[in-house]
RNA sequence: GCGCCUCUAGCUCAACGGCAGAGCAACGGACUCUUAAUCCGCAGGUUCUGGGUUCGAAUCCCAGGGGGCGCACCA
């Protein structure tokens, strides 16, 4: 090697990590994420996964003639989901604001609006706990399309997942954790009593006396209060014993309405709404329903919101008149849904933590650093 | 918020009540052989912080801090 000229492009000051064993303290892992991506590969595999994740998403979409749109992320009133919102200010207006939970309510006054297909792929924030699973502030793509209902974006999401898992890693059938997961659509539909039954033995559904329900919870471990419904109980009895237990992708569907405030009735079933949750690796990926479209039962719903706010719960939504009056210009039937892009990723980059696909995850601020 | 675990050189780790060490990186030199690993040399420490026990603490105890996992909350 014979060099002529040489120059200094950037200076190293301080020792990057071993060259073999790279960085294994997580903490310094995601804190100085330019030293990680340089020495760990598979984290450079991981967000370049995602990247791609994303763009063959919003190819997907616009084959279906959807269009993606930006929606407001400071929101007057905070809505769209059963969340703890962030709080700011606006000092000129003088206003309080709230960082979104969820795009939902703004996506919907855009179909009501004549949008027919839109969607869009945003950060949305919650005020709350931190897990493997949960980060303070994750990317949500919502997608909404009118004259369709929840059976409709069953299909789509199942297809979406496969065409992403064929893309990405080759195929529909792989392995997360060291287990076998299969892919391939379509995704069995369960509803949740039925699910619930499968776990338990025992028959319980939205008809089944508070009583038994109260018993129910009391033998499987799962704490209760007086003012919840049957609704919220059979709820609780599913996620409690049954959510965590399912492995392979299936869709659980009919919620009580109870619990599902923005969800239209369940064509047949009485206290039920036409709501999906896909599980897929005993985990929440997407949540989507048929839209509440009708403005005097959406009014209703939000007044019962606003009373469980009134008595104590934080996560419980506020009356939005706009949103009523967008409504009472007519949302024609629309189905929605709701996929967690980062969750997406850890099941594709078979990763189980969520803040191994976020490149700055959220953590608690660094002290003595100067 | 609660419980368990964890924190030693830039990094990966040892020392587990008796003088704080190694490898890699860095730095100086030799070598001109790329896909972790050439050789010689040199340097590198508030053992997370503060107390306590002890003749003696990285090591045992208490408190605090950071992180991980679980529970709770949630997606």
């Amino acid at each position: 090697m014979r060099v002529d000229a040489w120059t200094l492009l950037a200076e190293a000051r301080r020792a990057f990590p071993d060259k073999w064993h790279g960085l294994t303290d997580t903490d310094t892992r995601y804190r100085q994420r330019y030293v990680d991506l340089w020495v760990t590969e598979e984290a450079r595999a991981t967000f370049r996964l995602r990247s791609r994740l994303i763009s063959l998403t919003r190819r997907f979409l616009e084959a279906r003639d959807y269009v993606e749109v930006e929606t407001p992320i400071l929101h007057p009133i905070p809505g769209g989901a059963t969340a703890q919102p962030f709080v700011t200010h606006h000092n000129t207006l003088d206003v309080d604001l709230y960082l979104r939970v969820a795009p939902e309510l703004y996506l919907k006054r855009l179909v009501a609006g004549g949008m027919e297909r839109v969607y869009e792929i945003g950060r949305v924030f919650r005020n709350e706990g931190l897990s493997p699973r949960h980060n303070t502030e994750f990317t949500m793509l919502e997608l909404y399309e009118a004259y369709g209902d929840y059976h409709v974006h069953m299909a789509l999401l199942e297809e979406l997942v496969a065409h992403l898992a064929t893309e990405l890693v080759g195929g529909t059938k792989l392995t997360y954790q060291e287990r076998e997961l299969d892919l391939t659509p379509p995704w069995r539909r369960a509803t949740m009593s039925d699910l619930v039954e499968e776990r338990i033995g025992v028959r319980v559904d939205i008809t089944t006396p508070i009583d038994d329900l109260r018993s129910l919870c009391d033998e499987h471990g799962v704490p209760w209060k007086p003012d919840q419904g049957p609704g919220k109980l059979l709820l609780e009895l599913y996620e409690k014993t049954t959510e965590a237990s399912l492995w392979d992708p299936v869709f659980v569907i009919d919620y009580p309405a109870e619990v599902s405030p923005l969800s239209r009735p369940h064509r047949e079933v009485q206290g039920l709404v036409e709501r999906f949750e896909a599980i897929v690796g005993g985990r929440e990926l997407c949540n989507g329903f048929s839209e509440l479209t009708d403005p005097d039962d959406q009014r209703s719903r939000f007044e019962d919101q606003a009373r469980l706010k009134a008595s104590g719960d934080a996560e419980a939504m506020s009356v939005d008149h706009d949103y009523l009056r967008a409504l009472e210009y007519g949302l024609p039937p629309t189905v929605g849904l709701g996929v967690g892009i980062d969750r997406l990723v850890m099941l594709l980059a078979d990763q189980p933590n969520i803040r191994e696909v976020i490149l700055f995850p959220t953590l608690r601020p660094e002290v003595g650093l100067e």
